[in-house]
DNA sequence: GTCTATACAATGATAGAC
DNA sequence: GTCTATCATTGTATAGAC
């Protein structure tokens, strides 16, 4: 009862994630154009080219491959923050630099992004349990950390409050995220978006 | 032939907007629970105490329905946008000022808001033709406004770009109302507002 | 204007063969 | 692991009485 079904080889399930990842493919796909709650499981086995049998076997619902959807991108976020956070540099460099990554990875995973941005701001009923304070806690950690080096080199005024700049940090970042994800608005480009880093330093006083 | 339905008294349709108000009260309340597509008529209609095709005689349809919950949404903003273009008082004051009503506005319409928050952030397909782009082009057009009027007066650097600080402000006004909406995320106040608007004209540098 | 009763399509999920 | 065939449920919308 113990070995009834590995003995096969040394391999226990290396025949083909295949249809998992091109079920994950296309649940991105038609989620981020009808949204989650109304795309059907139908559209997405069809578009991934098999039977819907086989996304109950490897995700077991519709609610789990949302889940599934989310985590990979949650990872792949947390990646790119924890590289942000071990970058040298000036304070302004670093947020410049933390800007410039966020925008580029949005940028080559959009549909995936939408995807995120639509659930986070969406409805709580009908919805999968899942975290979305993990992407605020992780970008507010890196820049309040990325703040009181700037401070303790002297970059930026020891009275300022850090989680008052880092919520500036999460304006910019916001706003730029919005417009590149959102059709009909018009996208910032990184030029403007290093400007307003600067913007947040220099002060509009002038 | 003309004549034949207004043969009443003076007032054509003074019989009850009782049923059109309840319904539209109803789905804001469910569109914000569940989310538009997920919603179901059965359970607005339920909660208004109507049956359901009077929400077919009021609206036509569910989009129309939503559509209706929009348009109020963006007169009763446009209001507000109005009434801080005409405000007296230094650029820092009526910018500051210009925060403080939106979250007053957002406050007191909390569940309106999020439904057009989740919609504007939610996918294309399925949904009704809105021009969402009303809000952004409204919020820059004001802000630019005081932007300009502020460089006039030397309050705000002639060399500033007055379209990096209209998106700077985009950012504090995004951050903050997205804090007021969604649950599980620490809220704003408007102490905090208030600074958040001197670090755009003081900058962090100090 | 508002109701009861219903038409009819589409949904998420499963049983059982292979 | 993947399929064909099917289930029970729920969805939006409407016909017709009052």
């Amino acid at each position: 009862m113990a070995d009834t079904e590995k003995n096969a080889a040394v391999a226990p399930a290396e025949h083909d994630n295949q249809t998992r990842s091109r079920l994950l493919c296309a649940a991105v796909d038609v989620f981020d154009r009808k949204g989650y709650a109304a795309a059907s499981v139908r559209e997405i086995v069809e578009l991934a080219g098999v039977a819907k049998p086989a996304l109950y076997y490897h995700f077991g619902s519709k609610e789990a491959l949302l889940t599934a959807v989310l985590e990979e991108a949650a990872r792949a976020f947390a990646r790119k923050m924890d590289a942000a956070m071990t970058r040298k540099g000036t304070a302004r460099e670093r947020l410049s630099a933390l800007c410039t990554d966020l925008h580029d990875l949005f940028q080559e995973h959009v549909p995936v992004a939408r995807v995120a941005h639509s659930v986070f701001f969406g409805p709580l009923e009908g919805m999968p349990k899942f975290d979305f304070t993990v992407f605020d806690r992780q970008s507010e950690r890196v820049v309040r950390q990325i703040v009181e080096d700037g401070q303790a080199a002297g970059e930026i005024s020891a009275t300022a409050s850090p989680s008052d700049i880092a919520l500036m940090m999460m304006g910019i970042i916001g706003v730029f995220t919005m417009r590149q994800l959102h059709y009909g608005v018009a996208k910032v480009d990184l030029a403007t978006l290093q400007r307003l880093v600067g913007l947040l330093f220099d002060g509009a006083r002038g």
